[in-house]
DNA sequence: TCTGCTATATGACTGACACATATAGTATAA
DNA sequence: TTATACTATATGTGTCAGTCATATAGCAGA
């Protein structure tokens, strides 16, 4: 259920160029948040993802990929999950490591938004001015 | 790999890797805000940003790539402003087409905070009632 | 002359991301 | 039984912003 291969192009998508203007490895923070609020596998992060951050669709490769990355540095380890049906699920937990991480990502987030609204203060500062020039 | 046990942050280094938690191509927008300001040389954007981002010396290769990229796409033109003393300069000046991007750009940022606005809500709600459980 | 500032520019490399594709297990309907 | 769809993990390749190093040249003052 989780269509990641069909990108319909309404209005609301974005005028610039694709990959403009997102935070840089913000899948990084929103996997280790998913997976302190409760242990998962890949396929299920996915479709959490879709749900909490209305990205429909996170790619499945940057996402495993960042798993197994995350799991070499030692932010998550993981396990074989064969109980239930369908294909065996490798399951991630995170360590102490990885939360120490996730609360220096929100730092860095923080840090972003005020960056974002000093943008956006200064460009509202001069399209406002020049408004009231004409 | 992030460092984050031996070193304490003196509070203007990020926490986390470097690169990471940025807004992709943010540079962008803040030339183009800046030009729509006022035309101006690639020298003195660079000591602009500075200030207004904050950001202790943007990376001087980057930005003239950028402000060429803009030129070839239409969005800046330039001129060779002999005049004055030191070398010469390249004044930039915004295009009709730029400032359109650069509302599309406004449009994407505004979109970014939110999602930025997201994950700090749900980090805070998981952690303040993890505070609350113990 | 040597240093330092102004000013523009290129080359090499990295990391996140997009897109395509491979693989295999399971369930269900034709 | 075959076909298909869904579940689940994974690799390969290319793009692009960002980082760091370096090259260049004009000009000014010690």
């Amino acid at each position: 259920m989780c269509n990641s291969h069909h990108r319909e192009q309404d209005e609301s998508e974005e005028h610039c160029c694709p990959g403009r203007g997102r935070v840089r490895g913000f899948m990084q923070p929103w996997l280790l948040l998913l997976l302190a609020q409760k242990p998962a596998h890949g396929y299920e992060l996915m479709e959490r993802l879709g749900q909490d951050d209305e990205t429909p669709g996170a790619d499945p490769g940057l996402l495993y990929r960042t798993l197994r990355q995350f799991e070499q540095e030692g932010l998550v380890r993981s396990s074989w999950d064969t109980e239930g049906s369908g294909p065996a699920r490798r399951v991630y937990e995170i360590t102490d490591e990885g939360l120490e991480y996730l609360h220096a990502w929100a730092v860095n987030i923080r840090r972003t938004r005020e960056r974002l609204d000093r943008f956006l203060a200064e460009y509202q500062a001069h399209f406002q001015s020049a408004e009231e020039g004409r």
